[in-house]
RNA sequence: GCGCCCGUAGCUCAACUGGAUAGAGCAUCGGCCUUCUAAGCCGAGGGUUGCAGGUUCAAGCCCUGCCGGGCGUGCCA
């Protein structure tokens, strides 16, 4: 509704300027806002506020400018003038009505927009190295970036899920000699273990399977173990496709899919990333020194230099990433979003630095970056370290075994990204109202319940009978929940624009709150035919954005509990 | 030392890109089942938004300086 009401503001403004009572050129920026205050209205702006010094008229007055300059409307039962110069709108009836038709009709489309315009846009995330499971973080990274991009496809853009993953350099290196020693039968006690190796027990598992000379086939590429324990070559091979296979199980148990896969050692092989230096050296933005090669990042706000090719020969991380994020930039993406973990801020600088050097038009500030922060697991008030098939850090898989899919989703989604995350994994077990994620589902098999029983009573409803009997919500309960279903679509466009998933969590929670308090104080399944009627119509519309949120952040909407 | 992020009720977190009296849940205390699912609802107490300044008609939010925590500060990724 808030759309509508900027609208009347907006004709008000251009009446204005034409009265010569706001100065011609200014451009207004008409916002409207939810009150929080009932007394307030339902909605209300500052408008009269900001535009009181342009103006130069006292706030007071040209809010009661504005008002009268306000068109008439069916939508607004009375406006008010409040406190410093606030405009309130209260809504009419007519308009609640409509809200719930639109609901109703638009069914899984209603919070849906086209603001992308159909827009490529890519979003990067997990991209975990292949050199073991997924840990709780990845977790985080995955539940958050899929729901950005259900965001982003909400708000109409054209979304593609990409999945980067290192299969090359030290740690892949690392991974094999750490297999190998398994498969020489050394254990990590053992003195001549590799020092940094991987302890955990899937190294293990994993040196087995290719002894055994097993088959594993992941998203992207298949690989046979030859058996051969001094075959280095064919050990790291085989590790990495056995371990994105553990990846991909994990990913598909989350419900998070990736329509690309992109290998880093394919830009080696396809020439971009001496491709990518080679400009950046002709684009005079490097130099030698001490038998390496030199990015000048300082060109670009970095507070030191960077090595790009290490002494050995080798490039570091972030030239091949330099590589990567051009050529996305080349396949049209004008907008992509990495979602990755804080503990590699560090690499924002350097790759935006890198894109600047090869002067390819690429805007200062893209791509743009979510950094989630780290995520600490309790149980029983006790913080929970490790696993152990991982051996030093906690599992995505332990916990969607633990707590199920729906509860770790909404868990590791429902927090701001940038700051610590403490999973309680007592209370994502909880089958209560403590646990907000039942809380939400119940809401919506409540819903479902009720509508159980109207079939059992052999009573029916149709939405047709729905809508004629609307005007039997009078009910202030009804009215609250009606507006704050009209708030769900604002709330989608503004959690897509900020790429904040959280906002759905807490829109929903507060939708459920409202739901489960007028359940409480007011029967649905009355004797008098429109009474009921129009209380279903709501109960169903409830149930509607409820879906719709919960298809946000990838948790099920279950019919019955 | 420097850079980035965070600091809100005892605990976990909100506060809609600067708005009106900072809100929920948990925990504590007190109520509500003959009634569509009590897996729920209602009520009470609990705050100098880390500290000190500044900008603004208006600051939890913006700026400066401190304090505390996290991450980074690799020729690791």
């Amino acid at each position: 509704m808030k759309p509508q009401i900027a609208e009347l503001l907006s004709a008000a403004v251009s009446q204005l300027k034409t009265d010569g009572v706001i100065p011609a050129d200014h451009e207004a920026r008409i916002q409207v806002d939810n009150t929080r205050d009932k007394s307030h209205g339902d909605l209300a702006t500052n408008l009269a506020l900001t535009l009181a010094k342009p103006a130069g008229k006292n706030p007071r007055q040209l809010a009661q400018a504005l008002v009268d300059a306000l068109p008439e409307s069916a939508l607004v039962e009375k406006v008010d003038i409040a406190g410093p110069g606030f405009i309130n709108f209260f809504l009419s009836q007519a308009s609640t009505n409509s809200l719930l038709q639109n609901i109703l009709e638009q069914k899984e489309d209603y919070g849906r927009n086209h603001s992308g315009e159909g827009k490529k846009v890519q979003v990067e995330f997990v991209s975990a190295n292949p050199t073991g499971p997924l840990h709780i973080g990845h977790g985080r990274g995955a539940a958050v970036g899929d729901c950005i991009c259900r965001l982003l496809e909400a708000n109409g853009w054209d979304v593609t899920r990409e999945f980067y993953y290192n299969d090359a350099g030290a740690q892949i290196n690392n991974l094999a000699l750490s297999v190998q020693a398994r498969c020489k039968g050394l254990t990590p006690e053992h003195e001549s273990w590799p020092e940094d190796g991987y302890r955990g027990d899937y190294i293990k598992d994993l040196a087995d399977s290719f002894m055994n000379g097993d088959t594993v086939q992941s998203e992207d590429q298949s690989f046979t173990g030859t058996g051969d324990a001094d075959d280095l070559d064919a050990i790291r091979h085989f590790a990495v496709a056995y371990l994105r296979r553990e990846q991909d199980l994990d990913l598909k148990a989350f419900e998070v899919n990736f329509d690309v896969y992109f290998l880093e050692s394919s830009l080696y092989t396809d020439g971009k990333v001496d491709a990518a230096v080679k400009t950046l050296i002709d684009n005079g933005y490097t130099y030698e020194e001490g038998g390496a090669l030199w990015l000048r990042t300082t060109d670009f706000g970095d507070d030191k230099d960077r090595v790009m090719r290490k002494t050995d020969g080798g490039y570091t991380y972030f030239v091949p990433d330099v590589a990567y994020h051009l050529d996305k930039w080349q396949r049209g993406f004008t907008r992509v979003v990495n979602e990755q973990g804080a503990d590699h801020h560090s690499t924002i600088t350097r790759v935006r630095a890198g894109l600047q050097g090869l002067e390819a038009d690429i805007p200062t500030g893209w791509p743009d970056y979510v950094l989630h922060q780290m995520v600490t697991v309790m149980r029983g008030g006790e913080e929970v370290k490790i696993s152990k098939r991982a051996g030093s850090y906690v599992t995505l898989r332990d916990l969607i075994d633990e707590v199920g899919r729906d509860a770790t989703r909404y868990f590791l989604a429902a927090r701001k990204a940038d700051s610590q995350l403490t999973f309680d994994i007592d209370l994502a077990r909880a089958q209560s109202s403590d646990n907000p994620v039942y809380y939400i589902q119940y809401a919506h098999a409540r819903v479902c319940s009720i509508f159980r029983k109207l079939a059992e009573a052999e009573q029916s409803w149709t939405v047709e009978q729905g809508m004629a009997a609307l005007d039997q919500l009078a009910l202030d309960s009804e009215k609250d929940l009606i507006v704050t279903l009209g708030r769900f679509p604002d709330v989608v466009k503004k959690a897509g624009a900020a790429n904040e998933p959280h906002q759905i969590a807490n829109y929903l929670k507060e939708l459920a709150s409202d739901f489960h308090t007028y359940y409480n104080s007011e029967k649905t399944l009355v004797e008098d035919e429109a009474l009921r009627n129009a209380r279903l119509t709501l109960a169903e519309a409830v149930r509607q954005v409820i879906y719709n949120g919960l298809l946000l952040l990838g948790v099920s909407a279950p019919e019955e509990m």
